[in-house]
DNA sequence: AAACCGTGGCC
DNA sequence: TGGCCAAGGTT
């Protein structure tokens, strides 16, 4: 591959991955942070005072989910629960139910599991190190790494999908990473990290945001990159993907069917009845006038989401495989009344 | 280790 | 319009 004039020059070769060395490097830190510095979106995660739980929290709710979506379930988490204990003291459903539209509900579910481990082995404080983060229910690799750099200031590499982007084409002149993380990616990853601890964790928040902003997936905003000129990938002409990512399926699937009884169940105030959540009347969109199923113990539920299904069909079988699925992941309890969140 | 797990905005 | 994509984790 021929990186192009304006490219740093590939000094190191120990990993089978070109790497800057030293001097061209800390340029490449510099421009980056310094972009940073002018271009951040002001987070309140961000926020020099918000709490490692306000972060933590944040960095489970922004896992496959855009940041604009995030912010008000983030603000009403912060203000509902401020600490770990105070998440700790409801029960899991509660964290569920405010988990709202997010997504992913058994992030919800780990979240809150998290917190007991927290208060339970940590004394209520968010553990500082990325091994002892990498024990909680619903922190992996990347979370762990987050934490540990953006709340406690420690020198990690952060590897997210935004970062695998922005390394994919600044230094392996490709349109995008691998379909998974690889070892040949982590070691660059390391490689390109500062030496200095402060300066690591704005390099990592700064990474990560000009993937977010700039160095975007779909239509990368290459005019306003700081650093274009060091680009391989524009300098080899911006080749298309070596691959076809494959898509997500959706329709038809549990996963659509296991969300429209989720939501049912969070807006329901009641348990609801098994026969009622498989049987229950079909109206097309979840839009129009919000209609109401009334239990017979008194509550209500909203049906709309779950009508959908019916309206498409979904055969009975499958509602009940994934009603199975949710009541064994823990998204859901059956009583005597019913179907409800859990207690 | 490939598959599964939600949701909504965007081009 | 619909497929793609988003600060991943778990099994």
């Amino acid at each position: 591959m021929n990186p192009g004039s304006g490219t740093p020059a590939a000094t190191v070769r120990t990993t089978g991955v070109p790497e800057p060395s030293g001097p061209l490097l800390d340029d490449l830190h510099t421009r980056v942070t310094d972009w940073f510095e002018d271009a951040a979106r002001e987070l309140p995660w961000r926020d020099p005072t918000c709490s490692p739980w306000g972060i933590l929290v944040s960095e489970i709710m922004l896992q496959q989910t855009p940041v604009v979506r995030v912010l008000p379930v983030w603000l009403e988490w912060l203000q509902r629960w401020p600490t770990p204990a105070h998440l700790a003291s409801e029960p899991s459903g509660a964290a569920v139910r405010h988990w709202g539209r997010l997504g992913y509900p058994r992030r919800a579910l780990r979240l809150h599991a998290a917190a007991l481990a927290i208060v339970a082995d940590h004394d209520g404080e968010i553990p500082t190190t990325r091994d002892e983060l990498l024990t909680l229910p619903g922190v992996g690799a990347y979370t762990a790494a987050a934490v540990a750099a953006f709340a406690f200031g420690r020198r990690e590499t952060v590897v997210d999908t935004n970062i695998r982007r922005v390394h994919a084409r600044l230094m392996g002149g490709s349109a995008l990473p691998a379909p998974a993380l690889t070892s040949a990616e982590m070691k660059r990853a390391v490689a390109l990290m500062p030496g200095d601890a402060d300066l690591s964790v704005r390099w990592n928040a700064a990474v990560m945001e000009l993937g977010a902003v700039i160095c975007t997936a779909r239509a990368p905003k290459c005019d306003a990159c700081p650093v274009i000129d060091a680009c391989a990938w524009v300098a080899a002409g911006r080749p298309a993907p070596g691959y076809i990512p494959k898509g997500q399926s959706w329709a038809g699937t549990d996963r659509q069917v296991r969300g429209a009884i989720v939501a049912v169940l969070r807006d329901a105030d009641h348990a609801v009845p098994r026969s009622l959540l498989m049987e229950a009347p079909v109206d097309l969109s979840m839009q129009g006038p919000p209609t109401t199923l009334s239990l017979p113990s008194g509550g209500t539920a909203r049906p709309g989401a779950l009508s959908t299904l019916h309206g498409l069909q979904a055969p009975t079988e499958q509602l009940e495989r994934a009603l199975t699925g949710l009541l064994a992941d823990g998204l859901a309890e059956e009583h005597d009344d019913g179907i409800r969140l859990p207690t």
